[in-house]
DNA sequence: TTCATTAATATTGATATCAATGTATTTGTC
DNA sequence: GACAAATACATTGATATCAATATTAATGAA
């Protein structure tokens, strides 16, 4: 007996053309080249320039309030924080209220290193934007965010 | 004199509500988890689903053409089809016409564990798609070809 | 108060991602 | 044919991502 398996060619046509998980994550490797290369002069990727730049706040921040801002694992986010941290830009302490949490807060380096890519990530995404509709991103940041 | 540097909690209230590429990002992460839940009874994950379903053609195919579809760099392409050759479940075999080149292709089991998934994609899919206005991700997936 | 439960974070291991760089092969030009 | 340039892919190193699990601290119930 044969135990070959076949899946139709229309099934991977299917899968190219339509799954929204493969394109999601395929203008997510895009757009994340494209702010990386952006950002390079200032030593900051996309991922790290949207998690500083999430920790410019009135107060300190916790772990926890960040990973559900940028939908991240939290392994990720302690993960993440390492190399910020070796570089000056991160402070992270045990918050005084909860021993168990952590208070993250951005350095005046941290602050400054930011603050110099912030124009390039204005220009940037400006052009980005152009190329939709009416160079408008509302409708894209709606359906994106019904898909979390 | 100081050096103090500010960043308006507007800056950071912009980037938040409006930054295509952190909401992309974000969106990857959330469905990657999503799809990566569903599949891994199979022993996929979504990566390796749409790697591997990018492979089930009429002829092999060529790394550069998988890496177009893919929007993948060229290097996480080499690296992703690792632990998939180990489990036997592709082959990656040089090209005789351009001996610089390679061949990919499914084995026999790794068409049989994709074509096992495949039902659990279409009923993820199906789902995520009727969270989208109309249950209809044709926008979505225009607005996401244009970032391209 | 004790102790089981819950909560917040860290560690480990595997895969994913890409820049920088290296290697092998092919191609085009002379 | 020789050789410079271009092409296709691999390797290395750093960061990103998450599952599984461990650690520490706070909370709640008896």
């Amino acid at each position: 007996m044969s135990n070959a398996v076949e899946i139709p060619f229309e099934t991977t046509l299917l899968v190219r053309d339509t799954c929204l998980c493969l394109h999601v994550q395929r203008a997510a490797r895009a757009l994340a080249r494209r702010f990386d290369d952006a950002l390079r002069p200032f030593g900051l990727t996309n991922g790290q320039f949207s998690l500083m730049m999430s920790l410019n706040r009135p107060a300190p921040a916790s772990m926890g309030s960040v990973t559900a801002l940028l939908a991240m694992d939290q392994t990720t986010l302690t993960a993440a924080l390492k190399p910020l941290e070796r570089r000056g830009w991160v402070n992270v302490v045990p918050n005084p209220q909860d021993r168990r949490a952590r208070l993250l807060s951005l350095t005046p380096s941290g602050t400054a290193a930011l603050a110099a890519a912030v124009p390039i990530w204005k220009a940037t995404h400006a052009a980005l934007e152009e190329r939709l509709p009416d160079g408008n991103g509302d409708r894209l940041r709606s359906d994106l965010a019904n898909l979390l």
